[in-house]
Parts: structure tokens; sequence; C-alpha cells
DNA sequence: TTAAGATTCAAACGAACGTATGAATTGTTT
DNA sequence: AAACAATTCATACGTTCGTTTGAATCTTAA
């Protein structure tokens, strides 16, 4: 079977590339590594995918192709039993955020290695990756900002949009930077096993991220460091 | 002038270490890039640091230990005027990401540059970096930490430690990718120049720091990803 | 079974990497 | 001015990088 093969081969090193550019990152990641990880020949990853670029290229969009037409179509289905009303702010957080931290326990959608090794890169200006990125998350950021505005027609659309910001951040770092803060700290986060660590961090986070999103607006007056 | 020479030499490749290090981050800055934007002998960087990781050190170290010990005084100074009662979360919020924040306008700090690199560092787990930042860093998180824990004795210290841990990913996106995400999205955020848009940084994120760090706490029986 | 195509393989390419060296230059001290 | 130390410089070292090549092997189909 020639296709099990092929298949084979190129998943392994797109599986193999996903956990060692979140680990290292893309340019500390040799194709040497990758190749040695995947068990597959050198020339393997020029073969199957052209270049370096390339691959790196594909190990995102394997996983964002699903995560964010998935965010889309649940977005539609909100608005669709709506009936034209609003959304609630926490209906479009969580189906947002939600969809994106429910890849972190299924291993087949990229798990925490993808969460993770995306976390990282939205911090990484390098250019052909934002690229790739912008391509793949432009018309699933506008629906949400849109669908943000309308559920807070109060509240100023510039204002929104850095607060969806904010939470992009917060998130990004509550995935990416897990293990990071508990070496640089030595934070004992209680007796909570992997498992029921990650149960809790949704709730956790979206918690954290409404109260951000729904907190009074600043005033622009007279402002300083100290906070005087 | 011997020394002037010196720390001409040793401060330009600094310099650019720094801004190099920010824009393609560390495995992507060749000694060679820096030297010549230095506009240094390829050997200098050896002769003065020793090595690129010496350099990357020596990076931070310059930044960082002004930012902590200013935190560190701030904090001392906010609780010998409290006069032993707990502080308010505000201030403590103010004290931590404000000193941060004022680092952008003050080039001779770092300025966006530096900040942008701290940012995006945060993510890059190089056993290395992690080292050097928690070696900065653990003494100010601590104390920190312990001040939120007698400002909000109400808050199981689990949650606080985490929603500090939010209030990091949420501060250093909002520095690192303010530009990225400026491309990700074409999010057109009014007609404010960038000393505007840094200006009304501090008080945005603050309201939405404070917001998170006072919303309710979670619930974590029967949580969905729908949220219903 | 055999020809054609797809995939894997070992080996090599030039380029760029971080680092080291020893001579040349500059600055300081006597 | 001479001796000494500090710094800069051009150059080269050995490695590793991403990529390419052409032969070998495997798969598919006539």
């Amino acid at each position: 079977m020639a296709e099990a093969r092929i298949v084979d081969t190129r998943e392994r090193i797109l599986d193999a590339g996903e956990r060692l550019f979140m680990v290292h990152g893309y340019d500390g990641t040799s194709m040497r590594q990758i190749t040695s990880e995947a068990a597959v020949n050198l020339a393997a990853v020029n073969y199957h995918f052209g270049s370096k670029e390339s691959l790196m290229q594909e190990v995102f969009r394997r996983r964002l192709g699903w995560l964010n037409s998935e965010r889309i179509s649940l977005l539609n289905k909100l608005e669709a039993e709506s009936e034209g009303k609003p959304l609630k702010p926490s209906q479009i957080v969580d189906a947002f955020f939600g969809t994106l931290l429910g890849i972190a326990a299924d291993e087949s959608r990229g798990g925490m290695t993808f969460l993770r090794l995306l976390g990282r890169t939205l911090t990484e200006p390098s250019e052909f990756i934002r690229a790739v990125l912008m391509d793949e998350y432009a018309e699933v950021l506008e629906r949400y900002k849109q669908a943000l505005f309308r559920a807070l027609p109060d509240v100023p659309k510039a204002e929104i949009v850095w607060r969806f910001h904010f939470m992009l951040g917060a998130t990004s770092y509550a995935i990416a930077g897990t293990d990071a803060l508990r070496v640089i700290t030595d934070w004992q986060i209680e007796a909570e096993d992997s498992t029921d660590r990650l149960d809790r961090l949704l709730p956790r986070l979206m918690s954290f991220l409404l109260g951000g999103l729904r907190a009074p607006l600043p005033q622009f007056e007279s402002v300083t460091v100290d906070g005087k």
C-alpha cells in the first residue's frame, strides 16, 4: 500500500516538526533533528514539503484549518439560535477560546503540543509565519470582532478590540507558558495533577477573560505610572 | 579615553543584540548581524562577553536589574505607607505592571525594543534563557505574590496565582504582539498616533487586568465548552 | 512479468554558523 | 620615550545548516 507509507512519512514528519518547533522554535530546530525524530531520511522533508518553511506552514495549516472552521460554524449556530438578537459576551468568548482550549485534551487535533506551539508563535513576528497565521486567522477574527461589537453596543469599538487583544494574550500565555512560569517561580499550585489542572484551566481562564472584558472603562485623564 | 571606547563598544553590541534578538529571536540572529549593526569587529562579542549566550544574558541583566529593584522598592514604599494594612489590589497591579509599561516611554531603559524582547522571550522556553529570567524574576514574583495574597484574603491562593499568570500573559502579549496582531487582522484602532496609543495602553490594560483579577470565582462543576 | 512512477536512500554541495588566533593598533603608565 | 596592557582587526578553523543529486528500492498497473 503506497498511500499508507506516504501518509505515514508525511505525518511522522509533521508530528516531529510540530513537537520540535514547539520546544526549540523554528530557527532552533534543524531538519536533521526532525527527520531523526520522525525516523525518516533527511531528504524526505524536501521531497514531501519542498522546504523547511513549507513544512512549518503545513504544520499550522493541518491544525488551524479545523480549528477555525469549527469556530465559524459554532458562531453561525449561536447566531442562528439567537434569532437576530445580540449574543451574550460569554457565549462569544466561550465559543472562541473554548474551542481553542478544547484542543488541549484532543490529541488528534494536536493536543497541548500544538497549543503551545501556537502560543509561542504568536509572539514570534517572523515574516513568513505571520503571513501563514494571518491567512488562517483573518476571517475568524473579523467574525468574532463583529459579534463582540453587537454584543457590547455601549463599549467603544477600539476598547473591544484592545480587550480581545488582551484576551488572546492571556490565553496564549496561559497555554504556552504553563511550564515556563512554573519553573520561573516555584509556585506550588496546590496538589492538582495535570489532567485536573487542564480541566480547571478553562473555567479559570474564562472567568478571568470575562472579568476583563466587562471591566469598567479606563479613564484616560491624568494617568501616571505610579498610579497617584 | 579607553573607558569611553570600551563602554561604547560594549553598549553598541548590547543595543544591537537587544534589537535583533527582539526582531529575529535568539537563534535567528547571528553574531555577524550583531557586529555588523553595531559597527564593531566580529570578534568583539567574544572578547567582551565571552559567547553569544553570555551576550544574551547580559542584554537581559542590563534591563531587568533596574526594573526589578524598582519594583521591589516601590512595593516596600507602598507597604511602609499602609502601616500593616493590606494594599489594594490596584496598587499592587499598578506597581508591578505600571513599572514595566513605564519602560516603553523610557529609551534609556530599553524602551519598546526591550519590552517586546521580554514579551516574546517569556514564551521561548529555551533552557539557558529560562535560567536567566528565573534568576532575575524569582524574588520579585514572590514578593508580589505574597502581597496579592494579603490583599485578597478571601480568594484561594491557587486562583490568585493563576490570575497573576493570566495578567502576565495579557501584558506580555499586549507589548510583544502589538504589531503582530495589527498585521494579522486589519483592525483600525481609530486614528491614534503611536504616542497616543502608548499613553492609553497602560490605563486600558490596567482596567482589563483588574477586571480579570476581581472577576467572580469560576465554578468547576459541570462545565461545558458551550457554556450552557 | 515488465515498464513506469513514486518514494527512499546515502552522499555531497556551498553557505553560514560560533569561536579562536595572533598580529596590529590604541591607550595607559612609568 | 619606552614598556605594558587593553582593544581591535583580518583571517581562518571545524561544524552544522538547508538543500540537491542520482542511484536504489518499492508500488502500481498493463
